[in-house]
DNA sequence: TCCAGGGAGTGAACAATGTTTACATGCTCT
DNA sequence: AGAGCATGTAAACATTGTTCACTCCCTGGA
């Protein structure tokens, strides 16, 4: 056997695992100890809580959303603001996509709140004073409207088709192009909107 | 004491304010039981399931859609497609807002899924329908675009608004006036990309 | 080399949960 | 009056999260 990760990571895919295919609801900290062949107190070795041990998937969901940021932003690198501002969305929505349970974790308040994880909030909240750069620069260059009504325009877009997505309201969609598809139709009806029309 | 509303309905009232107060995860059947003074037993002489409680719930969600579609309908009734289209993305939002814990069940797929509930997939392909028809007769008009990319996108944004009101991502609102303020500016910046420009 | 100490896991225990079963109770209809 | 049925109770069972006393084993300092 020797298995050579240490059990926390073990607990750690063990749990996703259990939450992919049975749902966050059905999920028990004593079936992810089994699976580890393991019994259910070594699990408090490693986490505090139940709750503690989700909060630990939400953040290492964090560093796979991070990834793909990086992704969208590297291939829209040099581009118009708008460009660069779909960027993000997409690449939110490709996490979503490739991710479901972690970003089901990150944004669901029942369990992995980011109040409770400071590592969470504060990838939050520096995403935020970026795509507000982004903004405020689409705004400067007359390539974007206000930025207030901009950013929650797309923000709503975006957080929408993620969710329709994790919660089963676009049951045509199997692989990650077909959404990509999708927002792209989105995007370009919410683009029409975004760029002020001549004489604004 | 003497209360005169069946058992079946004070349970389900019950759970409302127990999920409301505490909680989806935190919900328990023998503590709604207990609420209503009554022991665990009896609650499967009106509910199958835990999940079929939160499945009538959800059920019950549906008739106060209905309510705010009819609402809003009405207040759009001889009005441009646009606007009454619109007003069905205006009503499923004061809907989230006024009823969180139904919207969330309603869209949960972990607890009350609409294959569990013909009255509930009936509800949502009639909604659709009727959606349908109004983006045809708009796009027949002139007045709004591809049927198809139009509704996703404003399907999408109207159900990004909704979840984030209710996921906890808006925090500063805290009124319905102040949840269709936001909207409004949404949608403003949405519609000017739904309707076409000159010359396409 | 020995042995103190601490990290890691065990096993039994506890309360709370969802669910089932056998039983009581009271209403209605013939 | 009595059969039948809906409604509720009480006790039981398996499963869950969590704690606690304990064992094991490895590592580092005398």
């Amino acid at each position: 056997m020797a298995q050579d990760p240490p059990l926390r990571e073990r607990l750690l895919t063990a749990s996703l695992a259990l939450v992919t295919e049975r749902g966050l609801a059905a999920f028990s900290l004593r079936q992810v100890a089994g699976a580890c062949g393991v019994s259910p107190g070594a699990v408090y070795r490693h986490f505090r809580d139940k709750e503690d041990l989700l909060t630990a998937l939400a953040e290492q969901g964090l560093d796979l959303l991070l990834g793909w940021l990086a992704h969208y932003e590297a291939l829209a690198q040099d581009a118009d603001p708008l460009d660069r501002f779909r960027a993000v969305g997409l690449a939110n929505l490709r996490f979503a996509f490739e991710h479901p349970v972690h970003f089901q974790l990150l944004n669901n308040p029942d369990y992995a709140r980011a109040d409770r994880s400071e590592a969470i909030s504060a990838v939050v909240a520096q995403r935020e004073a970026f795509v507000n750069a982004l903004l405020e620069e689409g705004a400067q260059a007359g390539r974007l409207r206000e930025p207030a009504h901009v950013r929650l325009a797309a923000e709503s877009m975006t957080y929408g088709l993620c969710r329709m997505y994790v919660d089963g309201h676009l049951p045509g969609v199997q692989t990650h192009e077909q959404l990509m598809v999708l927002a792209e139709q989105s995007f370009y009806v919410l683009a029409a909107g975004l760029v002020p029309r001549e004489g604004e």
